[in-house]
This record gives structure tokens, C-alpha cells and sequence, in this order.
DNA sequence: GCTACTAGTATCGAATCGATACAAAACAGT
DNA sequence: ACTGTTTTGTATCGATTCGATACTAGTAGC
């Protein structure tokens, strides 16, 4: 799929175009978007590794130029005081907005809409594929995923047991488990 | 998108792991990739600077040490003596094939045919899209540019006037232009 | 208590990356 | 021819990144 090659490559060029406006490299703003669309059990730096394929200790570095220049937080979790939760600050979602994302959206906007129902739903399926053959996570959002549950209230996490409002239907989660196979994720750990 | 940036966040993090296999960087299994796949109009080293959007310093230190690992050759072209071709080895086009773009390709072969169709279509669309509003450049197959053109014996690129082999037509081109939209790119120079 | 495991940090060396400056060839104009 | 401009690729340098290893602190299981 030469396709998809060249639009991850689009992808990294434009982010990295867009990074080296304000001193940062790529892998700095790519964190910042992932922490600008995650849920809140997914915004600790071993999730930021996995979603980036990128090494603990690198990550670590990078967190602590990030918060040297007050574009996020970190602070222990209060339950398990091993974990560090990861939050933007005003000016860290600033700069994860300011992307040029827009120029993308504005196409996309342009094109047929089930058309791209289509495409989104075999690319998911592919991303399904791929975490199943490779052991790869998806991360995607909550919306879409197997332990996603009703109640007569609203939503709530099967995994976590915590409820969901609508919002958090959109974020994306190291978690997730795409809807339609298979072979379910030995997950360890309750959280 | 989200499934996109995951989608090509996956293919780099498969690009590492492979390439630190062979004791390479990510950048420098792309590049054999990118040379695996490209017509002999795009083997450049500017080709390769535009394609991964990378600067031609870096590329060009790059292009050392893959020469330097007999991965790849590069000799002056004849008419043209500022300009460098690049071949892969023998050695070279193994190393870019034994990826495992097989994983990939046996979840494709699963996915119903005609849903892929729609999604490269869509696809296709977008990467014309950021081309119009952005620039970049498409880096897609002849198969599909605009500037293809059947002779009576067979296919001929508009562009640089020369004759296609049916081979030629799945091999990616660094002039390549969307069939469909729109402005035309001002391209300078008739090669 | 003890052991095993997980989350994150520190440090170090190799390598990448981008910026700048540069050389050589093509090209355009006069 | 000749002068300046553009294009292609190289060289060098410093900052930054990356991954490997070793480490600390906290949790969990027995």
C-alpha cells in the first residue's frame, strides 16, 4: 500500500515542518497530540512510548524538555505513586491545536462522506489485522471499542469499570480493542 | 484522522524495528524502500530529500553509509553530470524486500476487494487534495498520472517523452500528477 | 519478610538532523 | 564568450535524539 507509505510520510513532513516553528522536534509535537486526544487512563509516558514506538527513556527526556518549557504537567498518580500523569497546559493545547491539521480537515471535508465511511472502516480493520498479527496496539477511540458498555445513564468502561461521558467517547485509549475479531488481548493488570 | 496518523505511526515503528535488525536507521530502510520502488526518473537524491522530507545534507550522509555497506551504487548521469543515480545491489533489493510489508500485505488480502477500492480511491483523493493546498508532491505510480499517454504500442510519459514498459507503470514517480483535479503544478525544466 | 515485576529516571556514546557554506555543472541573458 | 543565476550534490559543525544499560521507587504475590 503505497498509499498509506506516503501519508504517514506527509504526516511526519508536515508535523515536523510545523515543530521547527517553535524549537521543537517532531517526537515532541507528535506528544503533544497524543496527550491533546487520549483519555485520562492513557496519559502516562509508558502509553506516550508504546503510541510512538519510541523507547521509555527517550519519552522521559522528552517530558522533561517539554515541562521545562511549560507545555505540560506531570504529576504522580494518588493511587499508584509509580505512574505519572501527563496534562497540557493552556499553552501546551495551544500549540497542539495550532497544527496544520486544518489544511487536512478542509480536504477531507471536500470529499464524498460514505466514501469515507468505507475507507475508515477498512482501515480500521486493517489497524485490527495488524494488532492481532503483530501484537501492536490500536488506540483508538472509546467509541469503537469491544469493552464499551451501556447503562441506563450513559457509558461506561468494561475494563476500568469507570463511567464515560459523552466526550470521552472520542479520545483515543492504549487500551482500545477493535470491535469486530477475534482473539481478545491478554491484558494484565486491572487498570 | 486518527486512524491515519496511527496507521503511519505503525509503519514507521515496523520500519525501526526491521531496520535496527540489520543495524540501520529508519531513515536509511526507507530510503532503500523508496529505491526498491521508483522509476528511473525519481532515483535522485533529491528525489529521496522530497519523498522522505528530509533535508540533502542528511540524505547525502545517508547515501555514504549505504554505499559504504555496498547496499546501493550511485554513478553520475550521462547527460546531466550534476545529477547522481542511484541503484540499489543485489544485497540492497533483498534487505528492502525482507520487510515485513508481508505481514501487512496477508491482512489486506483478507479485507473485502471492492471496500479497498473505494478506500484507495478516497485516499488518492486526499494525497491530491494537501498536493494542491499544501505542495507536496504525490510520489504516486505512472499508473495513474496525468501525464501518462498510450502509444500504438504501448505507454509513453507525457512529460519527459519517453517510453514506458507495462513494469514501468507500477513504479512511483517524483512528477507524478492526479488524474482527476485540477491546477496544474508549474513545473520547471522538461525532465 | 522476600522475590518478582512494573513505572519511570539517569547517564553515556553513537548517530541523526538541520544550517550554513561550498563546488560543479547547466542555463539564460546579453 | 562571459557573467550571473539556478540547480544538484557534498562537507563540516553543533545541537539533539535515540537506544542500551543500570538504577530507584513503588506494587503485588507468596
Amino acid at each position: 500500500m503505497e498509499l498509506l507509505e506516503r501519508l504517514g510520510l506527509l504526516l511526519q513532513t508536515e508535523r515536523r515542518r510545523q515543530s521547527s516553528l517553535h524549537g521543537l522536534s517532531e517526537v515532541h509535537l507528535a506528544l503533544l497530540h497524543y496527550l491533546a486526544r487520549c483519555n485520562r487512563f492513557s496519559n502516562t509516558p509508558r502509553a506516550v512510548s508504546e503510541y510512538l514506538g519510541i523507547t521509555k527513556g527517550t519519552i522521559s527526556q522528552s517530558i522533561k524538555l517539554l515541562e521545562s518549557r511549560g507545555l505540560l504537567r506531570k504529576r504522580p498518580d494518588k493511587e499508584d505513586r509509580r505512574i505519572m500523569r501527563l496534562a497540557l497546559t493552556r499553552k501546551g493545547t495551544a500549540l497542539a491545536r495550532s497544527g496544520s491539521a486544518d489544511a487536512w480537515h478542509s480536504v477531507l471535508a471536500r470529499l464524498p462522506k460514505d466514501d469515507l465511511a468505507v475507507a475508515a472502516r477498512a482501515l480500521q480493520a486493517l489497524l485490527a489485522g495488524l494488532q492481532e498479527s503483530n501484537g501492536y496496539r490500536t488506540f483508538l477511540q472509546c467509541g469503537t471499542c469491544r469493552h464499551l458498555e451501556s447503562t441506563g445513564s450513559g457509558h461506561r468502561c468494561g475494563l476500568t469499570g469507570q463511567p464515560l461521558k459523552a466526550s470521552d467517547l472520542d479520545r483515543i485509549c492504549m487500551e482500545h480493542q477493535p470491535l469486530y475479531p477475534c482473539h481478545p488481548r491478554r491484558h494484565r493488570g486491572t487498570r
